[in-house]
DNA sequence: AGTACCACCTGACGGC
DNA sequence: TGCCGTCAGGTGGTAC
């Protein structure tokens, strides 16, 4: 489920839990999910501590006293495992820390789209992948001056992460909804006012995500997201969601409600 | 510069 | 029950 809200529940999990505790020794499946190998950032990271957390879109940073940001990226599938004392991991666990205190922190990752790496620099590390401003962090200024040079439909100026970085599948499903625009709408025929009203929707469904801590039940039946299904009601106008694909994707849309 | 399509993986689900 | 195709909230490469 992991985009920007996600990842930031899966941060202050980390955060809250992983923090402060020096590292024994850390290991992890040699498959495709592992760009740094576990015994290279083993090499750096052992007998230290993760002494801050950060996010930039979909990416998850933990850093350690001495400098080193392992980088966490959870793909399609997976979240964060906190076990006290050796406790079971769940199944799919593809990297683990082990602190000295006996717990570990697992990187749970079923479809293995994910990834684990090793970092000097964050802003290099996101330089690098070409990540771009997470959408959260960004002005309202800067968003809109990024959107007036694009073109393309809407939908996939919103998912591009070298455009504005942590806004997937699902929550520009989320965001067109409530800013009533077609997926398919171009970029270039949205005024500068309309890009005001975008970047606010934008804040506030991200925002209100992460306070009902990314939770699809938790979230208002008003949203798309409960109702994010073929053929059930829009919350909104009572007419039928329907589902079209857009550069390979299942999009759900409103069609009455998102004419504009 | 965009987009469409495939590939990478595993597992769940529906149809037969 | 079992097999098969399809699909899933991401990203990268390639071809157009």
């Amino acid at each position: 489920m992991p985009e920007l809200p996600d990842v930031e529940i899966f941060r202050r999990y980390a955060e809250s839990k992983a923090t402060r505790k020096t590292i024994k020794k850390v290991s992890g499946d040699e498959d495709q999910v592992m760009e740094a190998s576990a015994r290279t950032i083993g090499r750096s990271i052992n007998g230290h501590q993760f002494i801050s957390t950060a996010r930039k879109g979909k990416y998850l940073f933990m850093g350690t006293g001495n400098n080193k940001n392992v980088v966490f990226h959870f793909g399609m599938t997976g979240n964060f495992a906190y076990r006290e004392k050796k406790s079971e991991l769940p199944a799919n666990t593809r990297f683990t820390i082990e602190f000295e205190n006996g717990d570990l922190l697992g990187f749970v990752n079923q479809r293995k789209l994910g990834m684990v790496d090793l970092t000097d620099g964050i802003e290099e590390f996101c330089r690098k992948e070409e990540i771009g401003p997470d959408a959260l962090e960004i002005s309202q200024k800067d968003f809109i001056d990024l959107l007036k040079t694009r073109e393309g439909s809407i939908k996939s100026a919103l998912m591009d992460q070298s455009l504005v970085s942590g806004i997937g599948n699902i929550y520009s499903d989320e965001i067109l909804f409530q800013a009533g625009w077609h997926p398919n709408k171009q970029v270039p025929d949205l005024s500068e006012s309309d890009l005001e009203e975008l970047y606010q929707k934008i804040h506030h469904v991200l925002e209100l995500a992460i306070k009902r801590n990314a939770d699809p039940a938790k979230l208002p039946y008003t949203w798309l997201l409960p109702n994010r299904e073929e053929g059930k009601k829009c919350p909104r106008c009572k007419g039928k969601i329907e589902k079209i694909k857009i550069s390979g994707r299942g999009c759900y849309i409103c069609p009455s409600c998102q004419n504009k």
